[in-house]
DNA sequence: CCCGTTTGTCAACAGCGTTGACAAACCAGC
DNA sequence: GCTGGTTTGTCAACGCTGTTGACAAACGGG
């Protein structure tokens, strides 16, 4: 009953997931992917009310990327660190994708999937309800928040950022001493490293942080 | 020399703000800033480089309402704890100006002091260099992540966020047992509170760990 | 066979940031 | 007191965005 359908959600979300692999995130609009399919930009409203909500989808469609099975004789904890790792990792790729996520979680298969993956490891690891809820969400908060706002500066060509690191800590280091003393002070270890490993420094000290929660009890 | 300058920078970025505070960011454009001051819209590139150019003072602006003032008998922790607080309470209102900040950190007078403010404290904690820093690291990237993952939720009335919350809480209880026993054991746990609430226990988590972290050495 | 539904196309609208040509208004120098 | 140069705001326009509504093609069930 109708005209045959050329084009599909999955399809359409396929060749989504593909131009912004290819040529990044704001190369999402209707007309362009309207484009890579060969098809009129307004063709996709007959498989999407809006343009968020096909966004929603090619979000959580990369989220296959993020292997939550735990590794024989890897603890808790471990599990734990290495999923969020990777669900930064992803989420960087999808600047304002990835403040979608969590701010209104798209409940779709593969964001189930990671949470299902996180709260059973933090119960494997001994916490009670409440407990593994709260870690859950500190967790969720510093991983997607972080990629949130790492996103813009990700997409820069590596040796671009290291420079832009590096005069930030210069300019840390130029402020009066008599002003900003802790600054000056400070200025050479501030942005060290990747932004990859300011984040992980930060999962371990939250990870520090909630196992001693559950010491307590 | 010139034309009379009814329009300067510092008035700009006062009626951008007041524009933001009334009608919420997403107002603030070029156009409607203009109307706001009574001009022509493309008036404002005599004052300003491009739009990101102003969103980043605006943003900066909205610091000053961040006070780091310690208060007496108040230890570093008690400290660090209120500007997060504070900070992140002033980055909701600006949902993508937050990712701004820490992403490309706008090196205006606001966002120094308050860096300034966190060291200070850091190092009246005991902290040396890189600790500092990277408790520092963690810091920004938990609260201004945390704001702009939920600025968009924020957005929107109280009632209705409650409503949110309660809703996703009943998606993840219903649930196969089978399929996601984890999500549906600890339903009842999820998104209890508010944004607010959560943010503040991830918080503490992350204190307990940096706290930690200090008494190694 | 035909009718209704589906699905893609096309033109168009309102909004966005931004640019370039133009004009008004001021100040410095003669 | 004029004149030239610079500043500063205005106007029209460009290309882009998401989105809507009218239209047409193509299929399947009665």
């Amino acid at each position: 009953m109708g005209r045959p359908a050329s084009l599909s959600r999955a399809s359409i979300i396929a060749a989504a997931a593909l131009l912004v692999r290819e040529r990044g995130v704001e190369a999402l609009t209707a007309r362009r992917l309207g484009e890579a399919l060969g098809c009129d930009a307004t063709a996709l409203y007959r498989h999407f009310t809006t343009m968020a909500d096909l966004e929603r989808e090619v979000g959580d469609r990369f989220l296959r990327a993020v292997d939550v099975r735990a590794r024989v004789g890897d603890d808790w904890r471990t599990t734990v660190r290495r999923i969020c790792v990777k669900l930064r990792k992803v989420q960087l790729r999808q600047p304002r994708l990835a403040a979608l996520v969590s701010a209104a979680p798209t409940r779709l298969a593969n964001e189930m999937r990671i949470t299902e993956a996180l709260l059973r490891e933090l119960g494997r690891g001994g916490f009670v309800g409440d407990q593994s809820a709260t870690a859950y969400h500190a967790l969720i908060e510093l991983s997607v928040g972080s990629a949130a706002i790492d996103a813009p500066l990700a997409a820069q060509p590596a040796a671009d950022r290291r420079r832009t690191y590096s005069d930030w800590r210069r300019e840390y280091a130029q402020l009066s001493p008599a002003q900003a003393p802790a600054s000056v002070a400070v200025a050479d270890h501030l942005y060290l490293g990747t932004a990859d490993s300011r984040f992980e420094a930060a999962l371990d000290l939250l990870l520090d942080g909630i196992s001693a929660q559950r010491r307590v009890h």
